[in-house]
DNA sequence: AAATTATATCGTAATATTGCAATATAGATT
DNA sequence: AATCTATATTGCAATATTACGATATAATTT
């Protein structure tokens, strides 16, 4: 179908698996890459240096967007975009709780 | 298109974003928080646990099993899936890195 | 105000994902 | 060996994602 129940699962569940989905392309996995090596992130940069054209960055940059991972901030005619460090603890919390999961009991 | 262009990222971008990706359904998200909740972790239970088809949870299980986030052990006739507490680390790694970066500078 | 520069959106084609019924496989039990 | 139980695979329909050219928008400069 192509369609995913979200309507099934809990609200956490859903959120956790929006922001993984946004981090789960190789080009957005860059995109944050970029931003976190770089202080100055206009967006034109982003576009010189990954090998898709600018549609297709904006709109991996609207994605990142859209779930909080990065915020724009207007600069001129170009576009600033920085990451918000607080879906990354989201998403470190919840690999913790795995993590000390499995060292208090492995089961296979 | 629908067809990611791989091969102009880096390994380590492919892979991480391949874990993400994997980790990036609720359903996949409920599968590995039950993981974490119990000790026993044969797939029928998941089945009985989650409003979804045992065709479609065996779906799942596989996406997991095949980028290293759980792995399954035949016990006699049913199978039990565990964590692999690796994909975790690495993935807290980067979110590491991300959070440390933006504390370092904050540029908008 | 016209031209330039930077980013976003639209439209569309190609491919991927999700979900499930039906069926296959494989070990366990009778 | 026939049946039962548990899991995997196949086939398919519906929907989502990815990518990009073309175009729109908006601020800047000439």
């Amino acid at each position: 179908m192509g369609i995913t129940k979200s309507e099934h699962f809990t609200d956490h569940q859903n959120e956790l698996a929006n922001l993984l989905k946004a981090l789960g392309h190789p080009a957005r996995v860059a995109i944050v890459e970029y931003l976190i090596q770089h202080k100055q992130c206009i967006c034109g940069d982003i576009v010189n240096e990954l090998p898709l054209s600018q549609a297709t960055i904006s709109q991996h940059l609207r994605e990142l967007k859209h779930v909080g991972i990065i915020q724009g901030n207007i600069e001129g005619n170009s576009i600033c975009y920085c990451l918000n460090p607080q879906v990354f603890e989201q998403i470190t919390q919840f690999m913790g709780v795995a993590i000390e999961s499995v060292t208090k009991n492995k089961c296979c």
